[in-house]
DNA sequence: CGGGTGTACTGTATCGGTTAAGTTCTTGAT
DNA sequence: ATCAAGAACTTAACCGATACAGTACACCCG
């Protein structure tokens, strides 16, 4: 590859070559307009003769204190991210803006059982960051706000005075749970992915729901039970069951086992079409049909959930637009209070549900 | 958003505070067994107290030379990247290495619309590159090159003394090529993703072929050709369509002209399955039955590729792997000479692919 | 012909750390 | 008592640029 260890060809080392100051062969690459076209063509030339590929960036960076990128902060790994749908409609939105601005976006390693993760936080070189559905109590949110740098926070977790944009969750349960409900549906499931970052999986309780430290799950779940509760569905005779992981098998685990019961559910509300995906996957193994058996609803309305066989009714958030109204607010910046923006979403009905039958 | 311009609290501020040197201050940092546990904390704590956040990364960076992040130099916009799934496999296979090892990724902006790309390259603070799937005439090239730093190259294009990994896209092509003509077919079309970073679309001459930059574009079809040439079928009897994307619209529009076609071609060689997926969907428009009425075969074997009905029959390449592996590569570097590895491909028969009718 | 205005450069301080090479002071061995 | 070795810090140089405040000289004006 070439040996990197040059004696080090520095703005210096053209300066002397050409008998002019540093700041002159500085002024070449930065500013053109500082000096005559003939010296500038000799500087880039010599520059090039001696193997000079331009100014250092972290030199620069130092002294003029632009990074020219953004970090990006998520939940699990990076690899993780790439899997995951929601995740990539965000990115996508956010890449959009970044693209824009020819920006650069640094992803974070995110490996929470490393304790370096907390420190590359504090390593990154970066003018601001972005915060991607977090828990409230993740370790590297005091390390980026510590830094005393632009900060927004998409979807989770709110922190005062940091830019935020979200999507009303609790309102999206609801709508969910309300048309679960008018179909006549009163044994229900629900889907979720982890409430909190351990690795629990299993029914959720009251308590662990409560002290939920993954905000959109907490409120798209208490939006269920909500509705659920003002129709005469009392939480407890509600099936739930949080994923390790928000995928389809961890959803068509968790589905699995309420299909298996001898009372099983006849619709299932998930917290996330992936689950919703997995619930459907568990129904078909089960010779359960959709929605005729069973009706499954999903939350997000990812791209494939309009392709599955049967389409997936589902909340759609519209995701794209959060990751990119927030990259504007990260770059932009805000004058007075930081600005919190709360997007609807929208009840799309599909063909996954279905009336509930007397059976 | 706190005001970012607190008069700066820096090693020396600690220092000046606790009446000692700025390299004790730093020392309890990064070295703490060169003083004592004593003066370790309470350094610690008077930094908390200045609310001072750790050493400047862009600052030590400088002086040591680490900088803990890679760039990703990729084709297209990283909102395109993100939409891609191949792309996406590729860089799932390069995030488990990077999470692996809590380093972080930079993704460069790429729109080659703008000159500023190119500078983009030059400014950015990283240890090295990975370049995925360029054309071999990208600008960008030439100013990583220049860098002087590890860099591996994802697919294409190949460059002297550089690491390498790809896939055998020459055979993968023969591959799909010998099966469809053992299927019968000698009517067919070929759909193609750019072969130059040109805004082309249109049918592909010999000439725009073989000077292709886009690698694997240029093998695979390669391959194609040899077989088909070799089964009798003549190269200006094929039908061929280069879209400006890679896409399912993309592929949709390619085949849909070829079915229009009164002569229609009985099976369609898509170099991607993204375009293979919009040839479906333009035989499905057109009431066309895959694989009765037309076969199609595509190439990549991406998830999605097993859960098309019908699912499609593909040329399988390891592209999480070839991630993975270039991401080690250039992490650990090598030797002798630039290692170049190149990864098998493999048919994989499903459904989309069958007998020509003799109508 | 002095003074104001520009243009083209130069010199030096500085960005915020790390590194290498001392300096002290203790301690233990001879 | 002497000296080598180590622990705990300090000093000064340096990493590679940019910012800012000049300086020198040409030019235009009344």
């Amino acid at each position: 590859m070439g040996d990197h260890k040059k004696p080090a060809v520095t703005l210096q080392t053209i300066a002397d070559e050409l008998q002019v100051s540093k700041t002159t062969v500085s002024n070449a690459f930065n500013k053109p307009d500082q000096l005559t076209p003939e010296l500038q063509e000799k500087i880039l030339a010599t520059a090039k003769k001696l193997g000079y590929c331009g100014p250092d960036p972290v030199a620069r960076s130092l002294r003029s204190g632009v990074r020219g990128a953004y970090g990006l902060v998520l939940t699990e790994s990076l690899s993780y991210m790439v899997t995951d749908p929601a995740a990539q409609q965000i990115l996508q939105g956010i890449a959009e803006v970044f693209d824009e601005r020819d920006l650069g976006l640094l992803t974070l390693p995110a490996r929470l059982d490393r304790s370096s993760v907390v420190n590359r936080v504090r390593e990154a070189a970066v003018d601001g960051f972005i915060l991607n559905s977090l828990a409230s109590d993740d370790p590297r949110i005091p390390s980026v706000l510590a830094r005393n740098q632009p900060v927004v926070v998409l979807h989770s977790p709110r922190i005062p005075d940091v830019g935020y944009v979200g999507a009303d969750d609790f309102a999206g349960g609801r709508k969910a749970a309300e048309h679960i409900v008018a179909l006549g549906h009163r044994k229900v499931g629900i889907l979720a992915f982890p409430l909190h970052e351990d690795d629990f999986s299993g029914p959720i309780s009251i308590d662990r729901l409560e002290t939920a430290t993954v905000e959109p799950a907490r409120e798209r779940i208490r939006g269920y039970r909500e509705v659920l509760e003002a129709n005469g569905v009392a939480w407890n005779q509600v099936l739930t069951w949080e994923a390790p992981i928000n995928s389809g098998e961890g959803g068509a685990l968790g589905a699995g086992r309420m299909f298996d019961r001898a009372e099983r559910p006849t619709a299932i509300l998930a917290i996330s079409d992936q689950l919703a995906f997995g619930a459907m996957e568990a129904a078909r193994t089960r010779g359960l049909r959709v929605p005729q058996d069973v009706s499954i609803i999903g939350f997000d309305d990812i791209p494939y959930a309009a392709k599955t066989t049967p389409p997936l009714t589902t909340v759609r958030q519209p995701l794209r637009t959060a990751g990119a109204l927030g990259a504007r607010m990260l770059l932009d910046g805000w004058d007075d209070e930081a600005p919190s923006v709360i997007l609807p979403t929208d009840l799309i009905v599909r063909a996954s549900t279905g009336p509930a039958t007397q059976a």
